[in-house]
DNA sequence: CAGTCTACCAAGCGCTTGCTTGGTTGGCAA
DNA sequence: TTGCCAACCAAGCAAGCGCTTGGTAGACTG
């Protein structure tokens, strides 16, 4: 028999390549049939694994801002310079944009969307927590003078020029994660406070 | 005869239609049924005046992008102050994010992946010219000390802040443009320039 | 006032979509 | 050894999709 061997989590590998095609190509315009040849099943298989292919696209959302979440919480634990704190989210949210996480970060960034009303509710819901983090950091630079535009604001112009970054910044490229990361604290809090 | 009267401009009504349905539910969920039905014809119709669902898309674009460089230019001739100018720019920007133009430039920012790369190359090279203008303002800006970031990379995270903001400011809500547009270049200049 | 052309309608074609159904297989527990 | 169940396959259904075709009403032209 062909048959496709049993695989330990398929599910978890459904929506790791879910992340990949549904940024790649778009949530609407990736088929589950196309989804489904990339793990190596058929397509009715999928839907023995999800609900419906909305249900996908909702955890590769929720998978995705888990992981958001505990790696900038481990972020804002680093230091306990505010600037230096500061540098550490921006310089993970950027890791989380250009890392391994990229598929996933992306479509939960740009992708949300196409969820309808309920699950948009969800996945805005546990967007909350991480955006906390934020904001205390935020509220802690402001507090202590290093930034002197509003936490709530910065927050999102920060969220907006961090995300774009996937339309342009390549990692491989002549600046480096680190480089990137100085520039959009540069732009936060001026000149004066750059320290290299 | 319950025929649709002749209007001066059909296809005109299409492309503003077409932008209010493609900004709130997506280019690839908006059926070209839907278009038709909203400007009443059938949706056979539609191809009369365009070769292609894609090719209505791409009308969006270009016609978007032609009032935005025309706006830009204006502002960036407003002033001989570098600082006004900046502040011309940014307001004009976000004006053309929030205002009668505001469908046309959403699709334009955000679902340029729902055209073909011959498309995507057409319209990113009509894109130049109003990049143009922002990177020659932020140039003078960088020369005479008002920002200290690269102009390149500010103009690219420049671009994410204010694209961002469709998604979360309403004009209609306790920050008006202005104010906004204010916070936008103390972000980019620090709090020593501000003017007010 | 015949000829032409634009803008539309009515009908439907071929295809893809998300999803369902019924049956099968191999591994595991009792 | 038997019974069960998760995980799959094979087949296909109903709906919706972009787009085409053939025909026609009405305005304009010479």
């Amino acid at each position: 028999m062909n048959r496709t061997p049993r695989l330990e989590n398929r599910r978890e590998h459904l929506i790791q390549t879910a992340a990949q095609l549904f940024n790649d190509l778009g949530y609407e315009r990736t088929s589950v049939r196309q989804l489904a040849e990339a793990v190596g099943i058929l397509s009715g298989s999928v839907f023995h694994h999800f609900d419906s292919k909305e249900d996908i696209l909702l955890a590769v959302m929720t998978t995705t801002i888990e992981t958001m979440t505990t790696r900038l919480q481990a972020a804002s634990k680093a230091s306990n310079d505010v600037s230096e704190r500061l540098l550490a989210l921006i310089r993970t949210e950027l890791e989380l944009l250009h890392g391994d996480t990229r598929h996933g970060v992306a479509v939960t960034f740009f992708q949300w969307h196409s969820l309808g009303h309920t699950n948009q509710r969800h996945v805005l819901a546990m967007r909350a927590s991480y955006e906390k983090i934020w904001l205390d950091v935020l509220g802690q630079a402001h507090a202590s003078q290093l930034i002197h535009t509003d936490p709530f604001i910065t927050r999102r112009l920060l969220t907006g020029a961090n995300g774009w970054t996937i339309y342009w910044y390549r990692p491989d490229g002549r600046l480096d994660l680190d480089a990137l990361a100085a520039e959009v604290r540069a732009l936060l809090t001026g000149p004066a406070n750059q320290n290299r």
